[in-house]
DNA sequence: AATTATACAAACAGATACGTATGTTAAAAT
DNA sequence: ATTTTAACATACGTATCTGTTTGTATAATT
């Protein structure tokens, strides 16, 4: 039965989304077209439509999200001049909050997580790594300006501490997402912030506890 | 044709090699047996014949490596009294070497981290959680004795330490595995680790460039 | 109003991949 | 020396899963 144009549009999101549902309960290579369809309420000759094969819907998939790093770049670029390490963890802060908040975005980086790349979907692997790479250079930039301002401890460079909070918020994470959220993201994580950017920061900015005896 | 004991065992070896090595290239749930057979140069009744199907196979070869765990427990136990937290460097560090070293931990730690997990395959997941909480207990207990015997800064806590450098690990080794290993990781990896056992320090201990001003 | 093209559903054909069943050979056992 | 049995190879049947093809009802076009 010949649908118009927007319920057809309708029943495209609906097999991406469902999709998303299955490829994270069952494993992208796991799941049949059989079982999105199902989910989708439509059959397989829809999504055949829609999309050329599993390949191609996977794509399509991971192109109908906003990468979180367009939203980070977006505030980056309105970065305040006050205190750059104040900023950077707010910001990284707020990122853990909206993950928490938005189990769309969770189910896709737990696909992505757990996903073998074939060589067909290596074009997903690559944009992963693009998208990364550009996300790591904002950061050492972000840190480099923090440290020409005199806010970063001699102890750190703008590379090493890119590393260090770029490793411990990928852990974290992956942590979270692949063994069942067993705890609470945005708290721990945030304290681990806490931390970690106290540690960068010159040492009489911090230390208000025990002085060094 | 009839082997004698000592070449079947082989044979079986031989398949838990070459079902490493498949598993690692194509994703457990890409490969098929057959794959496996041909990489271990026998015929998919070999398989058969040594193993019940493609998980118990799977499980076979994920308990066939003694987990590196293991290995942090057993020097663990001969800690020494002196500078703790010169000794979990250490020790962590020897850890990211033996790792950089061993291609057949690399493969095994791969092949996990890309494995979607499916339902009968709980098991590994459920072991991996449970290495890992030991792991972080110990943790915990050295930076606790840390902490007590006055090696560790007011600005973190034996819990918020034992997080930092598991997420910072987590992050460092899937980074390097999962993205072709493009860093050198014990350079970079023991790099990281100096500058974040550096902020686990009282300040007095570390700060030898720039006091604060 | 008749035609056409769209958005699917249903049916079909091909290829895997799995599990099993059977065959075969040589090492053990008797 | 037979017999048995372990350690596979080979062959078979079957269940998916995939990709394509065909059917069909309706929206859009003329």
């Amino acid at each position: 039965m010949r649908r118009t144009k927007a319920e057809a549009e309708e029943t495209r999101n609906s097999i991406i989304s469902a999709a998303e549902r299955v490829f994270y309960e069952k494993g992208v290579s796991n799941a049949t077209l059989e079982d999105v369809a199902n989910a989708a309420g439509v059959t397989r000759g829809a999504i055949y439509w829609h999309f050329s094969n599993k390949t191609d819907l996977f794509l399509e998939l991971y192109n109908s999200v906003s990468m979180p790093l367009e939203d980070m770049i977006a505030r980056e670029i309105e970065a305040p001049d006050s205190d750059v390490l104040c900023y950077i963890e707010k910001s990284t802060g707020d990122w853990l909050g909206d993950l928490a908040g938005d189990e769309h975005r969770q189910r896709i980086f737990t696909i992505l997580l757990r996903c073998a790349y074939s060589d067909d979907l290596l074009p997903v692997l690559e944009k992963q790594q693009e998208v990364d790479d550009r996300h790591v250079a904002l950061l050492e930039n972000a840190f480099a300006k923090a440290r020409s301002e005199g806010y970063l401890n001699a102890n750190w460079t703008p590379q090493s501490a890119t590393k260090a909070l770029w490793w411990m918020m990928g852990g974290l994470c992956s942590d979270w997402l692949l063994f069942g959220r067993r705890f609470d993201l945005v708290a721990e994580g945030k304290e681990g912030l806490k931390r970690l950017f106290g540690s960068f920061r010159p040492s009489a900015d911090i230390v208000d506890a025990s002085p060094a005896s």
